[in-house]
DNA sequence: ATCTGGACATTAACCGTTTAACCCAACCAC
DNA sequence: GTGGTTGGGTTAAACGGTTAATGTCCAGAT
């Protein structure tokens, strides 16, 4: 704070520790303890309360968290595990993590790619950092299993999880539901669905919530490979483009992505093989990206509540870690159907 | 471990501490630490370290990083601070610095979206966890300034760095040069620069470098209002529909973007309103997604080395954290000019 | 003059590891 | 038998905070 000379004193951090700021301040590192934290009613004087802050600011303290945390034996930062973060999508969910989390714990985020490390071994060194809770994407079920535990951690889109175990899922049936219903209705036949190579279970719900409802409705889905990278829309482009001759021999008339960012290039192959959208092909996908209204045609697309997912599994760890019960809210976000263009096409006559 | 009745235990934690382990195994905790972090060369008999190993495994102890921390003032995991985690190009930073750090290091991420808390007290927090480096992307002027400290730090994408600071950078001038040139080649007059909103500063510096060129190369560069939103397809695509109108008027016969997600904005609303490109248009971007290959038409853009850029931070990092001397690697990662298809049009009838 | 109580501040124990210093038995050389 | 190793282990002092317990001082009541 100081300024000496001509410059201002650029901020260093000299590592200053409370026995620094005692000393500085005359008084006990007790005294230095209360005041950085807070704690002051009554128990510290007005006039060392601000020269004790006065010192902390001369010295740019900052309390040591690693110290902190092994007095507390509690710590204020929260780790959320993920496969992908690179998935526009979980960048939503992110935000709403970031939303429900406020300023009482800092969000740390580590990708833990499938593969790897035994995603059970990268948690378990993850909970040596002794976070105030956990957050886990797409567990895997071994790990759901063997994390039992008492530590706060909150599963998100785990649909395989225990009805006990602490976790926040999307309903995508409903949506997925809603979309095979909708292409039926729109005189749709022969469906394919394109899937993504994830493992996560939320993507093999999906699948088999659109498929199991397609049949009930009466039309004959094909399953096909998967796509061969994760969410990327290049390799759903290219895995469209090996299989569409075979698709076309087969009618399909509509296909259905796993998360639009294949829908994105589905949408580009089609328009390069001169293949009309909706007309010739309807297409669709899950998620509702941002772009998915912008797209041409737009996305008829599946809408999950990404934000209010992460901001509910947020919510849910917090109560766990603070020990209040649950806010028992829904644990199923609910998900939606919108219709746009991709899939405005009529086929063999139906409305 | 025990198998009794039906199930396996599930792995529980029950937390143990390693004076739990040092009882179950009689021996002293010091023990146990040799043991658990492997110092046994000599100093602890064979049978002594199975008996150890044993209770280990059988605890399930894990070393409590926290206390670990406090005791040895050093860490095993580095934080990697950055505005936006979401962007495609940053996932592959990401991949280069998980390369490079190897198992040695823990990665961890924190999003600092500009705005907020301001970055450096955001990084001040993080530094309390006395993580042992961070890497820090697009950092304020203000955060490297104050940053000058002993703690091991190295900036990514950090343009304005003085020469002496541990930085990273991508060298955009040269590919954003050899777009200039490019696209004076092709006979365009009059090109738009469509810019992102985000704070940072190799985004100035893409668009310095290419209005310079642009300029010097005979062209009428144009600047623009910047894209309301961070780096996202659909502010891009928003905001070209509205500027397109006033460009077509001023003669605007090629646009380029900030980045490629920007492009993709720019390529379907040309298409709905009947724009062609290139012929028409020339659009073009920086980044090479993966998907710039497959859009249509494919998109002309500024290959960055991103994964080059993670990798080269981290290995820097490491070298200071363990005291080496920096490998005085190539500080500035070199950029390529990939030409696609959608600049392949012929304006004014040049070459 | 003694006792009670409140307001402030300090002491000291503790959190779980690490690590330098020390200890002890056994073995060897002289 | 004395003295030096050496392998194999333990003790105890940090690390930097937190917090319950303890003091000290002094005002006011008895």
């Amino acid at each position: 704070m100081a300024i000496h000379g001509t410059s201002e004193t650029p901020a260093r951090f000299p590592r200053a520790t409370a026995s620094m700021v005692a000393s500085r301040a005359s008084v006990s590192v007790a005294t230095v303890s209360l005041v950085a934290s807070g704690k002051t009613d009554g128990r510290v004087s007005a006039d060392t309360v601000i020269r004790v802050q006065q010192a902390i600011a001369d010295l740019h303290y900052v309390v040591n968290r690693v110290a902190s945390s092994l007095a507390t034996g509690s710590s204020n930062f929260v780790i959320l595990v993920a496969p992908d973060i690179s998935n526009p999508f979980f960048a939503r969910v992110i935000a709403g993590v970031r939303e429900a989390l406020g300023s009482s714990y800092q969000l740390l985020l580590s990708v833990t790619d499938s593969g790897q490390m035994p995603q059970l071994e990268s948690v378990r060194e993850l909970l040596a950092f002794r976070p105030a809770g956990l957050l886990v994407d797409a567990p895997s079920a071994r790990l759901m299993q063997s994390l039992v535990v008492d530590e706060p951690i909150v599963f998100l889109d785990a649909p395989g999880a225990d009805a006990g175990a602490p976790a926040v899922n999307l309903d995508v049936v409903r949506g997925a539901e809603a979309l095979a219903v909708h292409l039926a209705e729109r005189g749709h036949r022969t469906v394919a669905y394109l899937d993504s190579v994830t493992a996560a279970s939320t993507f093999a719900l999906r699948r088999r919530a659109f498929l199991a409802k397609a049949q009930e409705c009466g039309m004959s889905p094909i399953e096909t490979p998967r796509a061969r990278s994760t969410i990327d829309v290049g390799s759903a482009a290219t895995e469209f483009a090996k299989v569409w001759p075979a698709w076309q021999r087969a009618g399909v008339t509509a296909v259905v992505c796993a998360t639009d960012t294949h829908a994105y290039g589905v949408l580009q192959v089609a328009h390069s093989l001169g293949v009309r959208v909706p007309e010739q092909l309807a297409v669709s996908g899950f998620d509702d990206l941002p772009f998915s209204a912008m797209s041409h045609p737009s996305l008829t697309t599946v809408e999950l509540p990404a934000r209010k997912l992460g901001r509910a599994a947020a919510d849910l760890l917090v109560a766990l870690i603070e020990g209040r019960a649950p806010d028992s809210g829904p644990p199923l976000m609910p998900s939606r159907l919108i219709i746009r263009d991709s899939t405005g096409g009529f086929v063999n006559g139906a409305a």
